[in-house]
Formats: structure tokens, C-alpha cells, sequence
DNA sequence: CACATTTCTTAACTTAAGTGAACGGAGCCT
DNA sequence: AGGCTCCGTTCACTTAAGTTAAGAAATGTG
């Protein structure tokens, strides 16, 4: 799991062992079960998250329905909106499996880029990068059909499509259970 | 104009008189005329811009039509994702209005970032609160049809139902121009 | 294993968005 | 002024998504 971690911080900067040491005394590694509520609307949490193994999610209780908007996987960084804004969170962050994860919040951070100014470079660059493949995302979403979007996310995280349930699949490409369940055999049938 | 720039930095660090200077000695300032065309598909620009007032936005050429996906007014930020990718752009950029920019690269950014650290930390704390921020945009998208989405933006960026042809506006809901007059009409019955 | 619960599918019906076409107004050009 | 293009609206029609409900399949639990 280590190395999970340490692969990724090594496509943006170069650890040496005592930063590597110094990161691990941080005790960031975390085990979470199936269905473990990381995050409940309302609450006030200071948070982030990283995905070493497993897959979490974001969703809204609109209504008494849920609306899942996100789905983070290996290699994944969540900061919640609730994190940057000080305000209770408007959304619930659930375990989809069993994880792995990092937990950090904002001092552990603080603290990381105090002492070695290349970490703020790598978050810089990590939120700049995050932030241009999320506008992407959402120009895509915004210009093409439940149908397309589908396709789109069968091309893109086949994976996805397999470890979730379809009602948390529905709300994250913007349609209701029912659906994408016809949507589904539509194209099934298109095929033959 | 300056002041605008500065009072937006200001809400991050703090800056010297000698930052300030460095800043401008950059020459950073654009004017431009309404239909100016920033960026191309195609085009594999270097360019970050600055909205100190008019308007800008992004759109992609979609079998000959035009979908707009984002707009950018007065304090926005925009970096293309090409910029961060390096790859031809997927989309344009032209301006709505008449419009002053601040137009800077990733040479003067990094001379700045090395000559002032306080600078490369506000560039975290920007894109951090970009991305949240974009991300409760995306989720509202999701979560709501495209009648709700109207009435949203209505509240949000009353300016921009003013400032913006249907046309431009009706993409960046999602929807054709057809459904965005009727939909238009279906609210004000209603409110009858 | 049996039972309960959750999830997925199917169907009939309603509602809203997509499509193609026509019309009228605004602004532009010469 | 006449002619032009562009834009927004309207209409009739098509297509797809929302809604409600029922039942089948899968999953979890004692």
C-alpha cells in the first residue's frame, strides 16, 4: 500500500527517504469496511481522502432519494467541499467496498508543506490538473445524452460499471434507476 | 483596473508594493473586442486568462454546432486544459463582450512563483477552491432537470440571462435552443 | 435453509426534451 | 428602403426520460 502511495507522489515529485520517513510517521492508513459512512451532510469535517484500494462515493439525500455524483477509486484524492468551505457538508461520503485509504487533514498538511516546500508544488499541480480533467468531464456530460454518457463511461471506467450498483450508476450519469436499466437493453438491442 | 487584479490577489496574500510592481512590469493587460476568437480547436496555446471585466466562454464545435460550456465574467480564472496538457485545444474560446483581460503564461508564472512563494500558494488555495467549488456546480448539475438548472442559474448569475444569447445559454443548460424558449414560457405560465 | 431486504427489470402511462420547419423581429450592409 | 442574416419563438410531431407499480433476481441475515 505504501508503494501505492509513494508511486503516485512520484509522478509529480521526487521523495527523498527522509521524506518518505517523515510522511509515515503521519500514520495516515486507514482500513475501512463496505458500507462505512465517512462523511454525513451536516457535519463539519476536516478530512481528505486518497484511495490506495477500494472505491468511495459522493451522494446528496435529495427528497429521500440518493443522488450519487461521485465515485473516487485507486489513485483517487478527495478533498470535500466541506473541507475548504468551513460549512456542514451537504453531501455523505460512503464506502462502495471495502478500502484502503489515507486520511489527512488540513494541520497533517500544513505541517508536510512547511517542512518540504515541494509538496505545495505537487498539490498545486495536483489541483490545477484535477481541476482542468473535471471541467472536461463536465463539458462532456453537458454536451452529449444519458445514452452517450453511458457509452462514454463504458469506454472510460469499464471498471466502474462492474463494482457498483446500477441506481448509484443512474444519478451519476443524471437519470432515474429505471432508465438506465431501458437505456441498457436499447443499446443491447441496436447491437444485434 | 489594476485595482481589480489586486483586489482580488487580496483576498489570498498579501502583497508589497514591489510585488505589485513586479506584477505589473509583466505587462499583463489586454483589450479585446467582442468576437474575438482566443482560442482555437486545435491551437495549442500557453495562454491563462483573467476576467477583470466583460465576458468570455468556451465552446466546442459539435457537428456544426456550437456547444457552450462555460462563461467567465468579472474575477474569473481560466487556465484552457490544453495549456495543462499540452495537446491541440478540443475546444474555442471567444469573447461575449467587449472585454479587459490579464493574459499571462507559464514562463511569467513561474518567474513570479520563484521570485514569490507567497504566489504559488495562492495558486493551491485558487485551484483547491476552484475544483470544490466547480464540483458543487457539477453536482447540481446532475441532480436537477433542465427547468430547475434555469432557475438556478437564475438565481446564481442573473447576469448572465441578461448578458448572453438564448442560444449560448441553452447549451450551457444542457438543452436546445427550442427547449429553452419553451421551457421559458412553461415557468411564466406558472406563475400566473 | 428460509425469510427479509435490496436491487434490477419490465410495462403502461405521463411529461418534457429533440427535431424540423415556419414566421417575425432586430440589426446590418450597400 | 430593400434585402440579408441571425436570433428567438412557436407549432406539430417524434423520441426519450420520469413516474408508478408489480414482480423477478440477487443479496444479506438469523
Amino acid at each position: 500500500m505504501k508503494k501505492t502511495l509513494f508511486d503516485f507522489i512520484a509522478k509529480y515529485i521526487t521523495l527523498t527517504e527522509d521524506e518518505k520517513n517523515a510522511l509515515l510517521s503521519l500514520d495516515l492508513f486507514r482500513s475501512v469496511k463496505k458500507g462505512t459512512i465517512l462523511l454525513k451532510e451536516g457535519q463539519k469535517s476536516i478530512n481528505s481522502y486518497f484511495v490506495l484500494k477500494g472505491c468511495i462515493r459522493v451522494y446528496y439525500l435529495i427528497d429521500g432519494e440518493e443522488k450519487t455524483t461521485a465515485f473516487y477509486t485507486e489513485m483517487d484524492a478527495l478533498t470535500p467541499h466541506c473541507v475548504m468551505s468551513q460549512a456542514p457538508s451537504e453531501y455523505f461520503i460512503s464506502c462502495v467496498e471495502d478500502s484502503i485509504l489515507t486520511v489527512s487533514n488540513a494541520d497533517m498538511e500544513a505541517e508536510i508543506n512547511s517542512k518540504f516546500p515541494k509538496f505545495e508544488i505537487m498539490c498545486r499541480v495536483l489541483s490545477q490538473e484535477l481541476l482542468a480533467k473535471q471541467q472536461i468531464d463536465f463539458d462532456e456530460f453537458k454536451t452529449s445524452s444519458p445514452e452517450q454518457r453511458y457509452l462514454n463511461l463504458l469506454q472510460k471506467r469499464p471498471d466502474l460499471i462492474q463494482r457498483v450498483p446500477q441506481h448509484q450508476l443512474a444519478s451519476y450519469l443524471g437519470i432515474k434507476p429505471q432508465s438506465l436499466s431501458r437505456l441498457r437493453t436499447r443499446i443491447l438491442e441496436k447491437s444485434n
